[in-house]
DNA sequence: CCTAATTTGTGTATTTTATACACATTTGTA
DNA sequence: TACAAATGTGTATAAAATACACAAATTAGG
């Protein structure tokens, strides 16, 4: 464990050293993509980062990204990064923005198009390493390398509104979840509390919500029943929201 | 007037066919910015484009854009774009999305950021040129060059959910305006109809519009009030939004 | 100068949505 | 068997959104 298996995890991702040398040899711009790659986990909202290997930040954390090839659709290259360090395919993927300081990185001029991805922190099987890849909790980020702690804030600030209008937040969630996890997510991601008795109902209201009659099993407490997520139905009645609030 | 005016208008500004050579010359990617610009007059919202040079395209409309300078912003570059074709500085501008599909520009791969501005459509002191340059009507757009199509729908979007969240579109409107200007903007961006009373309880309630003691002159019925929006206020005041509405 | 046409300015009643709040039930654990 | 902990449930109140009508100010036209 530790560095070496670091090294042949990300055999196929350029090392940062390779993209310095790309970008010094043509003084022109460079395009990288950056991934934010949301997780959930022991009611807090996570983020997967890795060291990076710049001396310039060593022993900085940052997030997971690599230049765009010349032949390769942004959102593929987007996917290929997650593919690599998750192993996960076929995963919520949204494009942020795109960072372009010029001093962004000490390399040379790479403008970064960001996206961020909600996973299923279970779900991957890749072996986290605590001194290079690791989760993260959100709100306890103080410092990162490159503008990275920026877009982290800038992709958060992106989530939290999403949230609040689609149904994104279940792409964190197990297939089966109870109320209680649904609740708990929602809270970590807008950082407040709510009424456990409104929840529920706004939720079965929506009717979203799929009993699939079983029940949590060795909890010491009554256990909460489990649910599914009906992604075709929402589809099916999107909100067309029109009105004016500042 | 004619070609000439605008080949002497845009010469700080590269040619498509420069574009071309540079993209060609090397094989890498491109940057370019492009500028969606919207702008309100006569009850539409209008969007302000520019004959393709290119003769794949020939005929066809385009979004304002450019190809980014190594050593330039990302902001600047569309602050430049912005300044050249109407003269306007200190505009509100947000960046939309970054498009990058291989094939979206015939000259190579070129990834282009796109940020749109919200502009006084009676305020910029530049010729348009019926043929070359001009203000179109956004619901009336049926084909773009390249992918622009594709970016103003995306563009729109953005502005749609932008103004309903925030007072943006008071930069469309002349400093001062009436209520029925106000929410003419509000219809035309949001294709809807609302109810004048309701509106106006609705504005007034915010307490952001300033009453200048000044009405409407030569309208051919009663005249209405005329207002200032008070951004100060309203950034005081920002709403930190809480809740789910899916 | 009068009338018609047009749009402004204004308030209330109703419906919908959001919020606040308490107790009996189920399970695991000691 | 009792305790700790979380589930499941309904109602009353407050806030926000919606629907709706008439008198007043101005211009245009005879």
């Amino acid at each position: 464990m530790g560095k070496s298996t670091h090294t042949s995890m990300a055999k196929n991702i350029k090392s940062m050293s390779a993209i310095q040398s790309e970008v010094e040899s043509i003084n022109r711009i460079a395009l990288s993509v950056d991934c934010v790659i949301f997780g959930f986990d022991e009611n807090k909202l996570k983020v997967l980062l890795i060291r990076s290997d710049l001396k310039k930040f060593q022993g900085k954390w940052s997030l997971l990204g690599d230049l765009v090839n010349p032949a390769e659709e942004l959102d593929a290259a987007a996917s290929r990064i997650l593919k690599q360090r998750t192993g996960l395919d076929d995963v919520y993927m949204e494009q942020v923005k795109t960072f372009g300081s010029l001093n962004r990185h000490p390399a040379g001029r790479v403008v970064t198009v960001v996206y961020y991805s909600l996973i299923n922190i279970h779900n991957h099987k890749l072996k986290i390493l605590d001194n290079e890849l690791h989760w993260h909790d959100v709100n306890e980020i103080e410092e990162l390398a490159f503008d990275h702690k920026q877009i982290l804030d800038c992709s958060f600030q992106q989530l939290q509104r999403r949230v609040q209008e689609h149904p994104l937040a279940f792409s964190l969630l197990p297939k089966k979840f109870s109320l209680r996890e649904l609740q708990n997510l929602y809270e970590a991601i807008l950082n407040t509390k709510m009424d456990r008795r409104n929840f529920r109902k706004k939720f079965f209201a929506m009717d979203f919500l799929v009993d699939i009659n079983e029940m949590e099993q060795h909890v010491p407490h009554r256990p909460g029943k489990l649910y599914h997520f009906n992604y075709s139905k929402y589809e099916k009645r999107k909100k067309k929201w029109v009105g004016i609030d500042f």
